[in-house]
DNA sequence: AACTATTTATAAGA
DNA sequence: TTCTTATAAATAGTT
């Protein structure tokens, strides 16, 4: 439909291959606007140019992600499914996780219980009860841990305490310029205090909050310093 | 161009409107085939006609797939990504709710312990004493509640006992036919005495499934009959 | 971008 | 549906 017939084959002038693009992709949007108003139609036209630019029409009333999934679902096929139904065979499985690790905590913490029977229920008690004797080892070797940091503390103190007195004696036995160097001691001797009783108020503190949590109240022996 | 001109709006006459679909599809598809050849394109043409039936048109050496995957890079757009964004964040919520769970569990089971700092661990040892303490609440509650039975199934085999015993007098006071009698009696008797029998069994082997997870042991007073 | 001679598409009818 | 054909529409080559 020209001046003169042509041969459909490509176009090898770039610029009236570039042309007759233009024209005719004007033309067959005409032609997929018509058809869409015409008979109803729901069109999705998508093209490249050869230098990759991209035209398009879709019909009005639908988008074009709509009229590809209809277009999957009409040939029964899924382009993202193998990613997509990974996905959902992923969250299934977390949400059976899920759900067994939620049964088994409201299990162990007492709840939902109706649905054992005895024997269940006597393994049930049984396993948490390990459980805290378990914890309480735990608790009992960290409170040895601090204790015996505590106790180091302490000795250090008292051997700071004694390297003093023996200086001390030793300084007063001096000349005058021995103050001068007292004086440093003192400096050493009160942050060697500050630090152990820093270390000490934090145990106090430490100790402090475990009895607000201690609504059950600990054996006095769990607290001994071994 | 053809007969008569038309005026570009819906054929209402569902033949024609049919007809005309399959006419104008095929010059369309024809016009994307020559504009493919011509000018060295990319076309996807998807189109659905009022029954929803599906026609489409794709260039050679290329799949529908590519070109969608082209029309999103062009547009910067991702047709999926709402839904597998989605579904991506559920699976993360998912994984985290599975993370603080399974960490619970771990805690309540007595592991990983280490990253606790002793208040930590004084109120998980807390926690999980007091949900022994109300699993074997419920356990005694149900163990009460077999026993209950129990004992009311060994009155009713005493009352039967009494009533066979009162009966059995009675007939042996009376004439021959009391036999007879007596044997339906037996019958009764000893379908009953099976029953409570049953009942025992079943409870037997209930406390000897117990023994065998009891490593721990319970205290007698537990299984005391209240 | 226009123009226009010519080809092509198609509406209506068979 | 498919074929026919008169006519509308598209467009190749030109300006």
């Amino acid at each position: 439909m020209g001046r003169g017939k042509i041969e459909i084959k490509m176009i090898e002038n770039r610029t009236n291959r570039q042309v007759t693009y233009s024209k005719r992709r004007n033309g067959i949007f005409k032609k997929a606007q018509e058809l869409t108003v015409l008979c109803d139609a729901k069109v999705s036209l998508i093209m490249f140019s050869t230098s990759r630019k991209l035209h398009e029409y879709t019909s009005p009333n639908i988008t074009t992600k709509e009229i590809y999934d209809r277009y999957q679902k009409a040939l029964g096929i899924d382009l993202w499914s193998s990613h997509y139904e990974k996905m959902l065979e992923q969250l299934k499985n977390l949400k059976d996780i899920n759900n067994r690790l939620s049964r088994e905590i409201r299990h162990r913490l007492g709840q939902d219980l109706n649905g054992l029977n005895l024997v269940e229920l006597h393994a049930l008690e049984h396993k948490v009860s390990t459980s805290v004797d378990v914890i309480r080892a735990r608790k009992l070797h960290v409170i040895k841990g601090q204790t015996d940091k505590y106790k180091k503390k302490i000795n250090n103190l008292d051997k700071i305490q004694q390297d003093l007195q023996l200086n001390l004696r030793a300084k007063c036995e001096e000349s005058q310029y021995g103050l001068v160097l007292v004086d440093n001691e003192a400096a050493d001797y009160g942050s060697a205090v500050a630090m152990a009783n820093g270390a000490s108020n934090l145990f106090a503190f430490r100790l402090q909050n475990l009895n607000l949590h201690d609504a059950g109240g600990f054996g006095s022996q769990d607290l001994r310093l071994a």
